[in-house]
DNA sequence: CTTTATTTGAGGTACGTACCTCAAATCTGT
DNA sequence: ACAGATTTGAGGTACGTACCTCAAATAAAG
């Protein structure tokens, strides 16, 4: 048996096309009982709405937004990348996926763009940046003026949940990718010594959460191993040069060196040829990956970037068409890189 | 502008839309020249056929089998389980999946079974079966009747290619998922000591690549290991007990265990208390997670069962409509799972 | 230049759903 | 029981494509 129609649902409700329609896509002028009917016959015969069907008829698209930061990494260079691929795979299936970047430091511009979206043009959006109060109300007022929205990557009220309330995260739990990061640098290290933290900036939540969940693992579980106070590069190399050199001078048994920000471009650069630390880094990009092969890294701790992308989209999709989302497809995996699994 | 319809196209192409379905479905009666016409029409205004509404036209619906050994343990329960979890998710898109086990033991029933599949019944199926001649022509001809097919985690030709000709082969790169099970092995294990590595059977082939991609790692990066010849429980506890046992007995410095097949439950249950070895094993089942979870198991390398079959589900679903994949969303990962990362 | 074969065009119906209009049926309050 | 409002039904058109038929146009053969 074919799955049931509309045409069978009114049969089995026992009402005309016209009031399944009503129905289905809730207009009003139905009385209470006679939608109740049928949605029992919705139950009754299983009916599943065809989606292809419906926005073929109603000729929808699906036009997505990737609000992303301007200054960014390699990192970000992948993710548009692969919002690209994404955006061509998915011509076929009517929808649209564009990408805006803006300056991260300002709130009130994110605010602003978020606030500027026209519901006629945008169906959903998935944001980068981090969190504010400007920015979850301009959140909370997309939702109401139909705009789905996501959140990519930063800007989640607290790790370890996918949703906090309505509020949908697509990224990882950073905590638990610090500890990973924790507990490869501990089974790595075989003797006692200093682990070096370097980071671009301590403000971002990812890199403090991520902070956090290697501290927990190494000094509870790897009480020969130290972790010395963050350094913060500023995305400056010469402060880079500066402050690593001096690490490294006045701690001469550092056997760790572990890298929170995904551009760990600068400080592996960085790092004096006579010490061989155990490097840990975050996020793949071509010079992580190329650092990896060539042994200098022992292990990257990533997200992949597809894999994000896909499952904001999947995310927003389902929130355009009130689909239920299955959780357990899209979590993102906090994935380990070594040389042999690159 | 919206996308350009088949009406476009003949408009463009000069001729109705009759002619320009005749060319798009590959009807007979049509000039070269005037096919020519068309298909640079479709380059020119950049037609991409509407597949939703094509399928709608036809009702068509994809059916897809998963062809399974019957025997099988926790991690084959799991792709069970991913591959109804996709059933379901896919109704919505016209697409139905089944599921039938066969004894893995007989090439002639697995061939017979392919032999029988009726191209009016199904459109393409997920073969889960050791490679032999006799199902490599059933595959062969399965393709010539016109039904999709794919080689799903074992059957492959060799490791390192997602495709062989034109064979498709989901799954991971045994050879390198031994590597990284070695790498592991080595920079977990501090000091010199031997290896046991344990196997339901080596005949399959999954498990010998994997042992020599580990064993490669072992004796060219950690010389202070050894890694003894492989155990084969043949899924007998009792034999597992022995020779476990007897192993443990004779070689006092064993320092790791690395457990091949994705049944690991026996050979962990059998591990002598007093023994702390590095214990690596494969893929992530309810008893895996739980060792790991307890820090019995220090890492498990795994694929995951649901990235597998919707993998497989792509891979059909684009054979049907003579499509491209995307290579590189469809490389399954190689998975490092340790506590922390579960 | 016919005759025949091949190629093309015009038009229709269908898929499952959305959305519209108008008339008919049913329910309100009095 | 009636006017008025509310609810329902019947029917149509549309989305983009597939697939069918029949006639008209064009090409190849005699």
């Amino acid at each position: 048996m074919l799955r049931p129609t509309t045409k069978d649902l009114a049969r089995a409700a026992g009402v005309s096309l016209a009031t399944v329609d009503r129905v289905l896509n809730d207009r009003t002028g139905v009385r209470d009982d006679t939608v109740k009917r049928v949605t029992q016959a919705i139950e009754a015969i299983g009916f599943i709405r065809n989606l292809s069907a419906a926005n073929l008829a109603r000729s929808r698209s699906y036009r997505f937004l990737f609000l992303l930061p301007r200054s960014g990494d390699q990192f970000l260079a992948q993710l548009i990348a692969r919002i690209d691929e994404a955006g061509q795979a998915l011509t076929t299936e009517a929808t649209q996926i564009a990408v805006a970047q803006i300056e991260d430091e300002d709130p009130h511009q994110i605010a602003a763009t978020l606030g500027a979206l026209d519901p006629q043009q945008v169906d959903g959006v998935a944001i980068m940046a981090p969190e504010s109060p400007q920015v979850r109300d301009a959140k909370a007022r997309l939702t109401e003026r139909g705009i789905a929205a996501v959140a990519f990557l930063s800007g989640q009220i607290s790790s370890g949940h996918l949703t906090t309330g309505s509020e949908i995260f697509v990224g990882i739990d950073n905590d638990a990718a610090g500890a990973t990061a924790g507990r490869l640098m501990g089974r790595f290290s075989g003797k006692p010594g200093k682990i070096l933290v370097v980071a671009e900036t301590l403000l971002a939540r990812d890199s403090l959460e991520r902070r956090l969940g290697f501290d927990a693992v190494i000094s509870r579980d790897y009480p020969h191993l130290t972790v010395l106070p963050s350094l913060e590069t500023h995305s400056d190399p010469d402060r880079t040069q500066r402050i690593l050199t001096a690490s490294f001078t006045s701690h001469p048994d550092i056997t760790g060196l572990y890298v929170l920000a995904s551009e760990a471009r600068m400080p592996l650069q960085r790092v004096p040829l006579s010490a061989h630390p155990v490097i840990i880094a975050h996020e793949r990009t071509p010079y992580t990956e190329a650092a990896l092969q060539s042994g200098q890294i022992a292990a990257l701790i990533t997200q992949d970037p597809g894999h994000l992308v896909r499952s904001a989209i999947r995310i927003l999709r389902a929130r355009c068409d009130r689909r239920e989302v299955l959780a357990s497809q899209e979590k993102i995996r906090i994935e380990i890189l070594i040389r042999e699994n690159l």
